[in-house]
DNA sequence: GACCAGGTGAATA
DNA sequence: TATTCACATGGT
């Protein structure tokens, strides 16, 4: 196994960051930065000397999983030039954060289990998935042996039962993540629904069970790419009506409005947001 | 013991 | 169409 190293300025590439803004749930700390785990790959990512660091044995992969072709310094400038006060000073704090490219059947599965959960819940639970159902895997990083599981294939998730899926901590969204599992088939249909507009494949996604309005923006942000999503869970409902002076009350509504907004900039801004009001809830 | 967490489906008016 | 409620679980 060849490890190859990425080397990528860091004033816009804040590791930690990045992981912790709540678009990810399997990484954990590693050494000088962190594991992260996306489908069935690893790699250890760090911050040191205004470089950001990833190490691997797939650099194409994770490449495109910071997304390190996006020039971030751009997003950063257009949110500090924005009308909005609570945008700009949430980019300046969130200015390393990045959206990353997650595999998108990965990307559903988690975001279900996401609602009305907390982070540490949901880490738990996809980890006991990983373990119960992935394949045991093994890298070496720096001359050390790493091993972990893969997020599950498709047709070990569809031989388990609610029962299972509840023992592991699910609750309700069992029958959610049972249902998912047997219906979608490998998960073929769901990376070909790439091709659509956003606003088809939103809709594709809100005719699964267990998928609302808010996974179903999580989804297109996380694991499509589609910047013109913005999520609005408590926290971004809450920062809208606290910090953004906002008035309306249904989350749909906040969502449209934020998109006719901010447009494609909309992923970005809500990363900035959603990580900005959980910081400063933490520091009081 | 009430309230909250990256909400959704179903019933009701 | 818009509100309201139940839903598992664990932490504060």
């Amino acid at each position: 196994m060849i490890m190859d190293k990425i080397i990528f300025d860091s004033k816009y590439f804040n590791v930690k960051d990045t992981l912790d803004c709540g678009q990810i749930f399997r990484y954990r700390p590693y050494k000088k930065g962190y594991l992260v785990f996306s489908s069935d790959k690893v790699c250890y990512a760090y911050n040191e000397s205004e470089k950001a660091v990833i190490i691997s044995d797939d650099k194409k992969y994770f490449y495109n999983f910071f997304d390190l072709s996006e020039d971030y310094g751009e997003i950063v400038n257009k949110a500090l030039n924005c009308d909005c006060e609570a945008i700009c000073q949430s980019s300046k704090l969130g200015k390393g954060i990045r959206i990353l490219n997650q595999n998108r059947v990965e990307t559903l599965f988690s975001f279900i289990v996401s609602q009305n959960n907390n982070i540490p819940r949901i880490k738990g639970i996809i980890e006991k998935m990983c373990f119960f159902l992935g394949e045991k895997k093994c890298a070496e990083i720096e001359g050390e042996k790493i091993e972990y599981f893969a997020f599950p294939k498709i047709n070990e998730l569809a031989k388990k039962d609610v029962g299972f899926f509840s023992s592991i901590g699910l609750g309700y969204r069992a029958s959610y993540i049972e249902r998912l599992a047997k219906d979608i088939d490998g998960g073929k249909n769901i990376e070909e629904l790439d091709l659509l507009s956003t606003s088809d494949l939103k809709n594709r996604l809100l005719s699964i069970y267990g998928v609302g309005p808010k996974v179903a923006d999580c989804v297109l942000l996380f694991g499509f790419h589609r910047t013109d999503s913005f999520p609005v869970d408590t926290w971004i409902e809450k920062v809208y009506h606290e910090n953004m002076g906002g008035t309306l009350t249904d989350r749909n509504k906040i969502a449209k409005q934020l998109v006719c907004k901010y447009g494609e900039l909309s992923g970005y801004f809500q990363q900035y947001l959603f990580y900005y009001k959980r910081s400063l809830e933490a520091n009081e």
